[in-house]
RNA sequence: CGGGGUGUAGCUCAGCCUGGUAGAGCGCCAGCUUUGGGAGCUGGAUGCCGGAGGUUCGAAUCCUCUCGCCCCGACCA
């Protein structure tokens, strides 16, 4: 079965706010709550409404596109997983009251998983046991859960999100740079794609343990961390072929590791601040728990060796609030095409009228048969109410007719993005909106 | 986890100090008018005033306890 990828407002479940709630402090929390995009169910904890919904599955398929892209394979673990991994990885103490645990009815200890290293381990080293079958890079996009002490900022920092999380593994220490880099250009990639600046940062590696590890940040204004970088990124990363080596070498931190003393520090001409909204994080770790749960392949000698192990995480769902956060204005969200809910939104103005709503049936089943994602206003509504409507939303193109347009064979065609309006035939509009 | 705030209609909020028949705007329903940027008029529905206990003739209002949510900080993808 095909999706459906258009839509009639009328029966469209989309429950816009003309207020707003009065829990929501930033940008994108208030957009997503006023869009009728998510419903908070508990603190930190929210159920995504089907506008919310289609941003989120966009996200994630080019997550998904690029991570198969790269050589990963996608498979899907459990959410709820047995205490007894994390004992053997030692993590089960360490891990402190973030982690929700569990007792089944057999009081078997059990969780709700925050992270899957310990998982992903297990399957890799009951299944795995040469070095020919290496190197490997196993993902999956499941919902996470971590019992933080302060969720906020609606989506951007909840209790359950929904991740990309890569495990990649490798016989030495060369094949898990070589995965490492794999990752890192996917991230690239991907952040790009969704119309993304996403900075690379040199990250405190912490309680993880390892050497190569890196934070990407989304600029935005209301980014909650502050970020120090090299002007000369912005050149390098607008490039379709990215420049790896000449990019990492370049000055990026975040603030508590900013040291304007340092010898990396360019000069106040070239350093650029900012804020930031950490989207991504990858970490080389080594054998940190291939050796804590005996994750062991035999190696070209025949001799037993511990795989090198790194992991990547993307977070998906915050990924909707951060993109939000990048394009917004006071009237509403500014989607980057690839991740709209639907790419044009058709208001007719005069439901009712024989004309606008001959020429919007057509406009609406032409598109939809050439695979052009509408929304169609089809509600019997005032015009203010479906221009507010739409801005809100933020589809990138508004496509309006009206009686006295369409008397005169002309449709209004808006950017969401520039503001810019153009009046002209449907069949110019139509060859517009397809190409 | 420390500090602060808040809970009254679907949403935003008034009422609480000083106890006495539960309110406004928006939204919703019906009708008329209106019709290119969140319209106007008329009529209507909607609340265990977060929950439990207490004081009182009488509690949204005072007292005690409790739960939810929000903000600042510490923590985090």
């Amino acid at each position: 079965m095909s999706p459906r990828i258009s839509m009639r407002l009328s029966r469209f479940f989309m429950p816009t706010l003309k207020e707003t709630p009065s829990e929501a402090q930033i940008a994108s929390h208030r957009l997503m709550l006023r869009a009728g995009m998510i419903r908070q169910s508990a603190s930190g904890i929210y159920t995504w409404l089907p506008l919310g919904w289609k941003v989120l599955q966009k996200i994630e398929q080019i997550v998904r596109e690029e991570q198969d892209a790269a050589g990963a394979q996608e498979l899907l673990m459990p959410t709820i997983q047995s205490a007894d991994i994390w004992r053997e990885s030692g993590r089960y103490d360490a891990y402190g009251k973030e982690m929700l645990r569990i007792v089944d009815r057999h009081d078997r200890e059990m969780l709700y998983g925050p992270t899957n290293e310990e998982l992903i381990t297990q399957v890799f080293r009951d299944n795995v046991k040469s070095y020919r079958e290496l190197p490997k890079i196993l993902y999956h996009i499941q919902w996470k859960f971590r019992d933080e002490v302060r969720p906020r900022f609606g989506v951007m920092r909840g209790r359950e999100f929904l991740m990309k999380d890569s495990y990649s593994f490798d016989i030495d220490f060369e094949g898990a740079k070589r995965s490492y880099e794999a990752m890192f250009n996917a991230y690239l990639r991907t952040f790009k794609r969704m119309g993304l600046t996403a900075i690379p940062m040199v990250a405190d590696s912490g309680a993880i343990g390892g050497n190569l590890t890196h934070e990407f940040h989304v600029l935005a204004e209301t980014g909650e961390s502050g970020v120090f970088y090299d002007v000369a990124y912005e050149e390098l990363a607008a490039k379709d072929a990215v420049d790896l080596e000449a990019l990492s070498k370049l000055y990026a931190v975040t603030d508590e590791k900013h040291d304007p003393n340092s010898p990396d520090c360019p000069p106040a001409d070239r350093l650029k601040v900012a804020r930031g909204i950490e989207v991504g994080h990858i970490f080389y770790f080594g054998t940190k728990y291939s050796k804590a749960m005996g994750a062991v392949v035999a190696g070209p000698d025949g001799n037993p060796v511990h795989v090198e192990m790194g992991s990547y995480g993307i977070g998906v769902s915050r990924l909707v609030g951060a993109i939000i956060e990048a394009y917004h204005d006071d009237r509403g969200i500014k989607w980057p095409e690839a991740v709209a809910p639907f790419k044009v939104g058709l208001v007719n103005l005069k439901v009712g009228d024989s004309a606008c709503d001959k020429v919007c049936e057509d406009i609406y089943r032409t598109l939809s048969e050439q695979g052009v994602e509408v929304l169609y206003d089809d509600r019997d509504d005032r015009a203010g109410v479906k221009f507010a409507d739409m801005d809100l939303i933020g589809l990138p193109w508004q496509l309006v007719a009206g009686p006295k347009g369409v008397a005169a064979g002309l449709v209004e065609l808006k950017n969401r993005h520039t503001g810019e309006k153009q009046e002209l035939s449907v069949e110019a509009a139509l060859a517009q909106l397809t190409a």
